[in-house]
DNA sequence: AATGAATGAGATTTCATTCAT
DNA sequence: AATGAATGAAATCTCATTCAT
């Protein structure tokens, strides 16, 4: 029996299993909750065996990874064109938000997922076992928009580690509660909210009239 | 059964072991998650036999609500004084954030311990075992305040709910993942920045400006 | 300290203690049955601490002993002058029947705890606790009775074992079993039905007509 | 959650296990008492994990359940031919009590588990678990049987739930307890001599030579 | 004589994982 | 590639019992 890693590349049957314990494992811990969310459930989820996830991955911690992957990749591909889109530092801000909230409503179960290990899972050592979530993964990116917009006076002076944490957490959190309540908030009304409220904390003209 | 109070008042002994117990759940959830802080890690850390916990607590949710409430009742009376002694609307929202930002570093892991329960923890039906956590206890005085402040012509015009929300994001969220981190994040000093944002944010001329 | 059988003679409070004991683990086994009647809830319904019990018993298997005792003790002073005011078999037979009925009613919880015991109690090494029950204890008397009456001729010729088996198992079992049930099962009406029975298939002229 | 039932047919080593399991738990039961029949004495018994019980049973009702469902079964089973093989309600009853004995020999420890469950086997809500024992799944029969010998002038008049019970009563417990004493008692012979009994107590020219 | 506090053994159940087929 | 079966560790909770006061 070859270890899986030593083979080279895997099969067009294994990427489609893989890919639908992911999705299997995303749903049962937005609906369940993390506890709950164990490998029978989620092998009941996708109708198969437990031992079927077993064949695929190597343990439960690289199915959270994989999963957690899967969204980072999933937010990247979704967020960079429309970054790419704007040019001035507040359209970028507010595409990020807005962007943000329709992330989440496209990818719910698997955003939710991700919240759930981020605050649950622990490798073996007890170590969390995600460092960096999809919004997270953009954040040198978020930061490099508000260093540039202050370069180049669009604007006003603030310590960037804060804000950019700021607009994190607008959205990881405020967002995610949002969208674990299932509440009816309008998520993209929400962003549009959000997003004047940081136009004015933060695009220089406001500043000068301090 | 019968439910505690209904039998006799606590003695001495168990509202000191109550108190030990709660404290050593808060410090076993902080530092190794809501997962690994079994009843028996708990007990480890208290130096006591597992069956005391059994002893003074009806069940572990029993442990869960009572951490859950000392949480509550700490971030009261540590937060009420400062709001009080602040009069414009503009004064109480940054007697709020640095007064969180002290709240959480005197009460680091008895808070942490509480997100880690609203994250996690599960009643028998499944449903999620605390409705609000310390700080949205403090909610309608939060939507009060901003509220009053527009009455009054202090605040600009914006929804109260995302500014509240917003903020509480702001102090639940982005805080709570530095105190995580563990990071040598200043968390005073990231509260006035914090302030100084939604000074920004909410203050009217500064709308009048735009 | 003193061990308690080394002591000689129980002081009132003691025996009055012992005997309250006593009658809550009756109440406790006949209401909740043998597996929750804890020491925790016997000592509820009396109203006293778990370690009381402890002092006035060695353990849990003298508690159970001295219930039996107690029951046996009861049903010996009811029974032993209803059948001593009968002279013949026949009469005694119908005042055994008549008399565990009534037995039964008066003594409910005490019997229905000592039937709990017998069947669920178990020694330390795995033994039944109970030998003997309260109408066991009479099984001499009975054997003796219906031996009486074949020797006199009053009873047809039956092996004896069977008939007093029958008798018992006719009070014992069948009784209990409505008492259990809470059933509005008339049981001096049954009894008198079961003393017609028991006259047809024990007398002698029953068996001359055979 | 989903009914066994509902996923698909039990495979040839699941029914065998099972069997074998419910096989080891009426011997733990016969042999140690109710109390003592844990589910890691079951195990050990049967020389597997405690786990392997979980994984084809529910829970420890569930194996209660099937125990008693066998035990009835076979009850069932091996009466039915026997009763039908007679005609007179006479010949009826000294089948079902000679049937009662032979089926004791038999099943002995799964009929003593059984009983075992019955007096102290509780549900989640403190509800006895078994309502019919296997003997008192023939309850209507045998009642039919009386009253049928009623109608055709072969039995006497008497109550016929009286005497059923009786006969019940004569079978489930005076036997049992024989059984349960592990005495050399010859159940064969002592359901023979019961027969005659019964005879003499039911039979019409019986009641006629009153 | 009584109590509150503490204990350790043991019960049921869940779960990730492994193995033979 | 997949499955059913089995495992052992660990979790929560209950209980009879003991001890210091």
């Amino acid at each position: 029996m070859q270890p899986r890693a030593a083979r080279s590349a895997r099969t067009f049957t294994e990427v489609t299993r893989r890919a639908q314990i992911v999705q299997c494992a995303a749903d049962a811990m937005a609906e369940t909750g993390y506890a709950r969310a164990s490998m029978a459930e989620i092998a009941r989820r996708a109708g198969i065996a437990k031992s079927v996830i077993s064949y695929h991955f190597e343990d439960k911690n690289e199915l959270m990874q994989e999963l957690i992957s899967t969204a980072v990749r999933a937010f990247s591909e979704f967020m960079e064109p429309l970054l790419a889109a704007e040019t001035s530092a507040d359209g970028k801000i507010r595409a990020y938000l807005t962007g943000c909230a329709e992330y989440m409503i496209r990818y719910r179960n698997l955003h939710l997922a991700v919240l759930e290990i981020a605050f649950n899972a622990l490798g073996p050592e007890g170590q969390p076992l995600v460092a960096s979530m999809p919004f997270e993964a953009h954040t040198p990116t978020l930061e490099q928009i508000l260093r540039q917009g202050q370069k180049s006076g669009e604007l006003r002076r603030f310590d960037i580690a804060v804000m950019a944490g700021l607009l994190r957490s607008a959205t990881t959190h405020t967002m995610v509660l949002a969208l674990r309540a299932d509440s009816d908030l309008d998520l993209a009304a929400y962003a549009v909210e959000l997003a004047t409220t940081f136009h004015l904390a933060t695009t220089a003209h406001v500043a000068a009239g301090e």
